[in-house]
DNA sequence: CTGTTAGCGCCTTCAA
DNA sequence: TTGAAGGCGCTAACAG
């Protein structure tokens, strides 16, 4: 790899002329230009962002900390950071976490050797140690938090408006004619989860519907685990008391939820209506097609790299967190259809 | 952030010493290393992977350039990839070509000034002047290929066992009693295509099928483009010249074909059998269930991440390129079931 | 075992 | 407008 002296000894310039070249930052004239451009084509030279970064502290590169780069709503979210970051000349460095905490603790150190100039971070499932995010933040570098926001500290953050999407869900099954909703959710120690079953039971009340404990279904992200638990849920109760709707928090619950409903023979909408956050397949080529809350995942990584990127250029001199809430679009298809009247409901 | 000066003045010691315990590569006495660690540990101190870098010209990174992150194929390979990478201490990065030869060209001279250590790639389906190749293997920097190679450039390669995979689908839709089988393909001045639709072609003439060229539709890769293709194909031709069976070679061109089927209130199997190249989606949750030829997505990652390791560290010796060829799986579902015998052929 | 130091490639004053 | 030189933080000799 050639280097900077190579550039400025065959163009027979010095290396700062070359320097001033690249950067623009200094006026060359014009046929010393033409000959140090000539020289960078002719040995092929990169420079090297290595050294640069090192002069002039700036790396010029974000961080993107995931649960899972294979759960599709994190490639959208990351995508729309990477534009927003190269947009303004970043580029964006993308790690998984798969919701640990101690490999998020790794990654976290792993992206401040690599200096990276700010972190766009979903933390992980796992209850962590507040001091994780604290000692990013302590440390004056900027960071902002998607999807999931983390308790009780005050961080930049953008993620969907959790609560309003849940209600509307689940307020579309209301609408439709269900009266026993049984609500999945992921782990509650996550703030996002628990602001989304807030709004479930909001929309639950406004119906003059009293939650039901026994209706919360609450388990962690392993659609394997959470369709055990409702193939338990389901046979465990006499026919009578199984709900008549189910409305999912997240994609994986929804996931874990439908392969219990193959497995234990349940049709929907017919046997049970379903709703569910978060898209699990393309378009609507497949049966069921299922009823969606759908996140702006693309904008939600946009806006939050946006964000990022004014802390981190100083324009955002906004003091306390930044917090982004966008709303989310109901896209009703097949499986959460008005169920024939029954004999029960004439 | 504290620099190593700074370790080694809280410490009472010299950075000489400090670089020492933190590399591990130098013995240092216990006393000594105690107080640098709690130095270290006091600062919160994170060794400056950029100036290591400057030093040592290692940046223990190597960059990964795909399609499309949101395509779900891809996730997998940059998992697999990005495990067997950090297995050996390696970071990746990985970025977005939108199948675009422009963007390549600049992502391949990005990661050159980041000077991974080594670049993994899917080619763009852009056409694209060889040379964005050969000059980056030129200046010795390890290369491998995924999923699809190029033409007429040896370079070390990684992918599914296109041919095989090809004809083991098509075989299956003639042991299912189809006869007349379009082939869905993408460009063809993509290798990975042209094998596949050999491998096509192959199985129909084992099975004593004079393949037909209107029975081979190559599209680009955007589903749209695709399914709109395909409609004017269905619709032109008269019922009894319609195929009996479709495969495609790639995902992309499935979900174009099934939108088409779903636009012509065309079913599958009972209408037309179809069979792809490609999980589409998650599981048997949805219908139709598709036949698939599953590659080995995560393990194309790892493999070809460890071949370039292996070149970084000197390790592959190996002179000539080296080639694997990983065989896929076929999953039988639904859409590829022997249609009840009809009345031509009872 | 510990300290000292050159220099990786580049940018950026500063002088000419 | 151009060139010369210091130094970013670190590692790896080398010297003590």
């Amino acid at each position: 790899m050639p280097s900077i002296k190579k550039v400025a000894e065959l163009a027979g310039v010095s290396v700062g002329t070359v320097s001033h070249v690249i950067t623009g930052s200094v006026n060359v004239s014009e046929p010393l230009r033409l000959k140090v451009q000539a020289a960078i084509r002719e040995l092929n030279y990169h420079p090297n962002h290595v050294a640069r970064s090192l002069k002039t502290s700036k790396t010029r590169t974000l961080g993107i900390i995931v649960p899972d780069l294979t759960i599709s709503f994190y490639p959208q979210i990351i995508r729309g950071a990477e534009t927003a970051a190269r947009k303004r000349g970043y580029s964006l460095i993308a790690v998984n976490s798969d919701d640990e905490g101690e490999r998020q603790r790794d990654l976290l150190s792993l992206l401040r050797s690599q200096r990276v100039e700010g972190i766009l971070l979903v933390i992980a499932a796992a209850p962590l140690p507040l001091n994780q995010l604290t000692r990013i933040l302590d440390d004056d570098i900027p960071m902002v938090c998607l999807d999931r926001t983390p308790d009780r500290i005050p961080v930049d953050s953008v993620c969907v408006e959790d609560a309003e999407a849940a209600e509307m869900g689940v307020a579309h099954l209301i609408a439709q004619g269900a009266r026993r909703i049984a609500i999945v959710t992921g782990p509650l120690n996550l703030k996002n989860e628990r602001r989304r079953l807030q709004g479930c039971t909001q929309a639950l009340r406004k119906a003059g519907i009293q939650p039901e404990e026994e209706l919360i279904w609450s388990a962690n992200l392993r659609p394997e685990d959470i369709a055990a638990d409702c193939r338990r849920h389901l046979a465990h109760s006499p026919p009578e008391a199984r709900p008549d709707a189910i409305f999912c928090t997240n994609g994986q619950s929804a996931l874990g939820v439908l392969r219990a409903f193959r497995e234990c023979g349940i049709r929907t909408p017919e046997d049970i209506a379903f709703a569910t956050f978060d898209e699990l397949t393309v378009e609507d080529i497949f049966t069921p097609a299922i009823t969606t809350v759908v996140q702006p995942a693309y904008e939600i990584g946009f806006r939050a790299a946006e964000i990022l990127l004014d802390r981190i250029e100083g324009i955002a001199n906004h003091t306390g967190a930044i917090t982004v809430r966008l709303p989310a679009l109901l896209r009703v298809r097949a499986s959460s259809r008005k169920p024939a009247p029954s004999l029960q409901n004439p």
